[in-house]
DNA sequence: ATTTGCGCACGGC
DNA sequence: GCCGTGCGCAAAT
């Protein structure tokens, strides 16, 4: 319940900065959820985290500095307001989402960002590779576990305590150079988030040329958040997509193979034609982790050009594979390969059963649809109810819109149905 | 002192 | 030209 409160306090709050032209960065936001809601910053810190991880929340590096911003609004951009159906369905599904924020209008935001300036280093080694490795969640929710010393802080140094705290054990960059800030003391504006997580990749990063050598960190550090940001966040800890890992271990089947048609038809037609990578731009996303994650340098090196497509994987916002095709697969062609990924990959699907809320839902924003994801969780739908959920449901029960539902429905719900009966009645 | 409003420049389409 | 963003400053609280 309280995190549903936070998500709705936050997204409004970054909504509201936004509507004042002001920058959504940590400490405005963390200020003013204290200011209206009286909650602490560090809480506030935490649950925004929390979001990122689900993407709700986008943390992006815009002009040198971290902003924040609302998933649902970001995405609603790509198909700007010339989808006039959509506008109307979309009201519906506004709705519902308005309980949390408000997004009303449809303006979306996410904009342009260009983070190019080489000063940025400084500002980018605090934005990007603190990101922790994010030891995902753990290190999230324990958040409350480390309680920190001082009683009184202000809002940065709550903002910051997380952060750093996040960041300081895992302290990774992108190429290795740890910017040298990292834990360090006030990064300034709006407190070194390194908070970590949260990438989310976009246009551009699809459209970086595979060429890039990731290896090269210099390379990375400016234009690339992006692209190294590609790891995406998500599936860390997805149930879903774990993929992450998989990839590296099976680059070719996972994104290639992956089934091209589910997940990438719909964002395309959910975007408006925009295509690929048109989802979102791209420009900011803030890598955190993905710097400090091997693997993702291995995916990104594997992969030739068509990953980069498909992939720059974080992307996976709008082409992920996440289909539960993929996962199937995986964990069926894996057999027993890999400890990890075997175990990882037969984690996820035999623990559809598992999956908590917060897993379906990211699950479905990953998947491209983030508005949607919001019923769910709004629905409190976890595995196990969405194993239950028929076709109706999802159609109407939910009061998402009717498009998206349908996809939802048999790209997702009904094949991760199938694939779990089937697996586990089978064995 | 803090919060809010907003003109304006910037950069991406 | 349009649009999203957010700095910087003034006004409001």
């Amino acid at each position: 319940m309280s995190e549903s409160k936070y998500r709705e306090w936050i997204l409004d709050t970054i909504d509201s900065l936004r509507s004042r032209k002001a920058r959504p960065d940590l400490e405005r936001i963390c200020r003013m959820v204290r200011r209206r809601h009286g909650s602490e910053p560090d809480r506030t810190c935490a649950e925004l985290e929390k979001l990122i991880q689900e993407q709700t929340v986008l943390k992006v590096n815009y002009k040198g500095s971290i902003s924040y911003r609302n998933a649902a609004k970001v995405q609603r951009r790509s198909r700007k307001k010339d989808d006039v159906a959509l506008t109307t369905a979309a009201r519906r599904s506004a709705v519902e989402e308005a309980s949390h924020s408000d997004l009303s209008n449809g303006d979306s935001a996410f904009g342009p960002v260009d983070q190019d300036e080489e000063d940025l280093e400084a500002d980018t080694s605090m934005a990007m590779d603190t990101d922790s490795n994010a030891d995902e969640e753990g290190a999230d929710e324990s958040r409350d576990g480390q309680d920190r010393p001082s009683p009184a802080r202000t809002y940065e140094d709550a903002a910051m305590n997380c952060a750093s705290a996040r960041a300081v054990s895992a302290p990774c960059s992108p190429s290795g150079n740890r910017p040298g800030p990292g834990p360090s003391p006030s990064p300034g504006p709006g407190c070194s988030p390194g908070s970590g997580l949260d990438c989310v990749s976009f246009q551009k990063a699809a459209e970086r040329p595979s060429s890039l050598p990731p290896s090269s960190p210099r390379a990375l550090a400016h234009n690339d958040w992006a692209y190294h940001s590609a790891v995406c966040p998500a599936e860390r800890q997805h149930p879903g997509m774990q993929r992450d890992k998989a990839a590296a271990t099976k680059p070719a089947i996972q994104s290639v193979t992956t089934s091209p048609g589910t997940l990438k038809n719909n964002v395309k037609k959910e975007d408006g034609g925009k295509a690929e990578d048109s989802g979102l731009s791209s420009d900011q996303l803030v890598p955190d982790y993905a710097a400090g994650l091997d693997e993702t340098k291995n995916v990104s090196d594997g992969r030739p050009q068509t990953l980069s497509l498909l992939s720059d994987n974080c992307t996976f916002k709008n082409k992920i594979d996440i289909s539960p095709f993929t996962a199937a697969e995986d964990s069926l062609l894996n057999g027993g390969k890999g400890d990890e990924v075997s175990v990882k990959t037969e984690k996820m699907s035999q623990n559809l059963l598992q999956w908590t809320v917060a897993d379906v839902a990211s699950y479905f924003s990953a998947a491209g649809f983030p508005e949607q994801a919001v019923a769910f969780r709004t629905q409190e739908i976890d595995g196990k109810s969405l194993l239950l959920m028929q076709r109706s449901d999802v159609l109407t029960g939910l009061s998402i819109r009717l498009g998206p539902a349908l996809k939802i429905y048999e790209r997702h719900v009904k094949v991760l149905q199938r694939t779990h009966f089937l697996e586990y009645e089978d064995l």
